[in-house]
RNA sequence: GGCGGAUUGCCCGAGUGGUCAAUGGGAGCGGACUGUAAAUCCGUCGGCUUAGCCUACGAAGGUUCAAACCCUUCAUCCGCCA
C-alpha cells in the first residue's frame, strides 16, 4: 500500500467518483497542499457496516495522499434522521441510545485512521458539540435564514417524501443541520471539502451554499457511486439478508470472512476496488484471474483477507483461514489434534451440553435458533450432519464414540451452518 | 361528515360456508450440479410432545353441527361526493 500522490486519479480508478462539484479546481486544491476533508457517519445502529467501510477508506485513502480527513460521529443529525432515500419518518431514539451509539462509532472509525501530529493527522469530532448548546432562535436566525424554501424544496429527497405523504419540519431541517456542520468544520479546522454517498449529494451542496453565504468561502463535493451488488442488494447484506457488521460481537471475524469468499464473480473485483487497499495492477491481474480461472476464486479470497485484516487484524486472518479450511475441509475432522480444533471452531456458534446430551434436532434447533420444526426439516431433507457425516434419522443421538477427542461434536445444517457442541468435563 | 372498496402466511397475491395450514409467484431454507459462485432442476417453506394436535386469513363479538368466507361493532388504508 505505497501512498497515492493522486487520490482523484485513484478513487477514479476504483469507480468511487459519482459527482464532484469543481473537478479541476479540487484537483489544484489537493496538489497545492493538505486539503481538510470530512464525511459524516449517523449513529443509525450500534455497529457501522460493510457499506460504511466506502466512505470511510475513502477518507483514509485522502489521508495516505497526504490530506486531513475529519470522521464526524452524528451525535446531533442522528438525533433527526435524515429523510434521504426514505419513505416514511425515522423511529426516534432516545439520547442515552445516541450517545451510546456515538461512542461504539467513533471507537470502530478509530481504527481506520491515523491520528498523529502531522499535517495530516485525523480529528474525530460529534456535531453534538456544537448544536448541542444552541438555542432554537440561535438556529433559525443564524442557519435558517440562509435557506430558500423554495430550494429545499426542490430537493429530491424532500419532493419524494412530499409525494408519499410528506415529511415533517424536523426532517426537513435535517440538510440545516448537515450544512451547519460542514459550516462549523471550516471554521474550526478549515475543512472545505465534504465527500458521501451520491445521495448525499444535496445535503452536501447545501453545505456548500451555506459556506459562501456565511463565510464567503469556497469548497469542494465529492460523491460515490451508491453500491449494489449484482442482484441488486445493497452493499453488506449477507446472503440471510442481515447486516454484515464491522462490531465483531455482531459479525464474527469468520462470518465476515465467510462473507467476502461467497461475493458472487461479477462483484468481486468491484469490492476489492472499494473495499481495499490493493492497488491497481494487483487487482487487474486478479480479474483476469477471476475470467480465466473463477473455480480458483482468487478475488474472493484476497479480498476475504484483506477485509478481516483491515476490519479484524492480521492475527484474525490465519484464524479465520483455519477454521474455514477445518470446517469446509470436508470430512477428516476426527484426524484434527484438540487444540486445532477448538481454535477452528472458535468462530462458530455453540452449545454446551451438561450431563444427557439432548438429541440432534434439539441440538440444532437450540444451536442455530430453529424452531424444532425447521430442525427436523433439516434432517428429513438431508441437510444435516454430524462431524461432516450425513444424519438422516429424525431421533438420531449422538453416541459416544461420535465425541471428538470426547468432548467436541461439529454438527452443520446445510453448507455453511455450522454449530459447535462442547460437552462439559466430566 | 356521506357513500363505496379494501385488510389473507416474510412479501406479492388467489380463495365467497365443510374436501383450507389455505392455489400461484418472489424471498428464504435443504438437495443435485459446481467452485463455499452464478444459472438450472428437485424438494421444502406456522408451531408442537408430528400417523395426531394446537394456533392462524386486521381486532372483538355473533349466526351455524361447521366460518378466511355470512352478520354486528371497532381499527387502518384507498376511491367518489360534501
Amino acid at each position: 500500500m505505497a501512498p497515492v500522490v493522486d487520490v482523484l486519479a485513484d478513487l477514479e480508478w476504483r469507480g468511487l467518483l459519482a459527482q464532484t462539484t469543481d473537478r479541476d479546481a479540487l484537483a489544484k486544491d489537493l496538489a497545492a497542499g493538505p486539503l481538510t476533508v470530512y464525511c459524516g457517519f449517523d449513529p443509525t445502529a450500534d455497529s457501522l457496516h460493510v457499506g460504511s467501510l466506502v466512505p470511510l477508506l475513502a477518507l483514509r485513502r485522502f489521508q495516505l495522499a497526504g490530506h486531513r480527513p475529519i470522521a464526524l460521529a452524528g451525535g446531533a443529525t442522528g438525533f433527526i434522521g435524515d429523510p434521504t432515500g426514505r419513505t416514511t419518518d425515522r423511529v426516534m431514539s432516545t439520547p442515552d441510545e445516541i450517545s451510546a451509539r456515538v461512542m461504539l462509532i467513533k471507537a470502530q472509525m478509530e481504527r481506520f485512521l491515523s491520528f498523529d501530529d502531522g499535517p495530516s493527522g485525523a480529528i474525530m469530532a460529534d456535531n453534538l458539540d456544537w448544536t448541542a448548546s444552541m438555542t432554537a432562535l440561535e438556529f433559525l436566525r443564524d442557519v435558517g435564514r440562509h435557506f430558500p424554501v423554495s430550494q429545499m424544496l426542490a430537493r429530491e429527497s424532500v419532493s419524494a417524501r412530499l409525494e408519499s405523504g410528506g415529511l415533517s419540519f424536523t426532517e426537513m431541517a435535517y440538510q440545516l443541520l448537515q450544512s451547519l456542520d460542514f459550516v462549523e468544520l471550516y471554521r474550526r479546522h478549515g475543512c472545505t471539502a465534504q465527500i458521501g454517498g451520491n445521495d448525499q449529494w444535496g445535503n452536501i451542496t447545501a453545505g456548500l451554499d451555506l459556506l459562501r453565504r456565511t463565510e464567503q468561502a469556497g469548497g469542494h463535493a465529492l460523491t460515490f457511486p451508491l453500491v449494489t451488488d449484482s442482484a441488486g442488494q445493497k452493499l453488506g447484506k449477507s446472503t440471510g439478508g442481515g447486516n454484515v457488521w464491522l462490531d465483531p460481537a455482531k459479525t464474527s471475524p469468520y462470518a465476515l470472512y465467510q462473507f467476502a469468499l461467497n461475493v458472487d464473480d461479477r462483484d468481486a473485483g468491484t469490492y476489492l476496488r472499494l473495499l481495499t487497499f490493493v492497488g491497481q495492477a494487483e487487482v487487474e491481474a486478479l480479474d483476469l484471474e477471476t475470467a480465466e480461472r473463477p473455480h480458483a476464486r482468487a478475488a474472493q479470497k484476497r479480498l476475504a483477507q484483506e477485509l478481516v485484516a483491515l476490519v479484524h487484524s492480521a492475527d484474525e486472518v490465519e484464524r479465520v483461514q483455519a477454521a474455514s479450511a477445518a470446517l469446509f475441509g470436508g470430512g477428516a475432522l476426527e484426524a484434527l489434534d484438540e487444540p486445532t480444533l477448538r481454535a477452528a471452531l472458535a468462530e462458530a456458534p455453540s452449545v454446551i451440553v451438561a450431563g444427557e446430551c439432548p438429541s440432534l434436532v434439539d441440538l440444532l434447533a437450540e444451536g442455530l435458533s430453529l424452531s424444532k420444526s425447521d430442525a427436523r426439516r433439516a434432517v428429513k431433507e438431508g441437510g444435516a450432519y454430524l462431524n461432516n457425516a450425513k444424519v438422516a434419522d429424525e431421533q438420531a443421538v449422538p453416541a459416544e464414540q461420535d465425541w471428538l477427542h470426547g468432548r467436541f461434536l461439529v454438527l452443520r445444517k446445510g453448507k455453511r451452518n455450522v454449530l459447535v457442541v462442547e460437552r462439559s468435563a466430566r
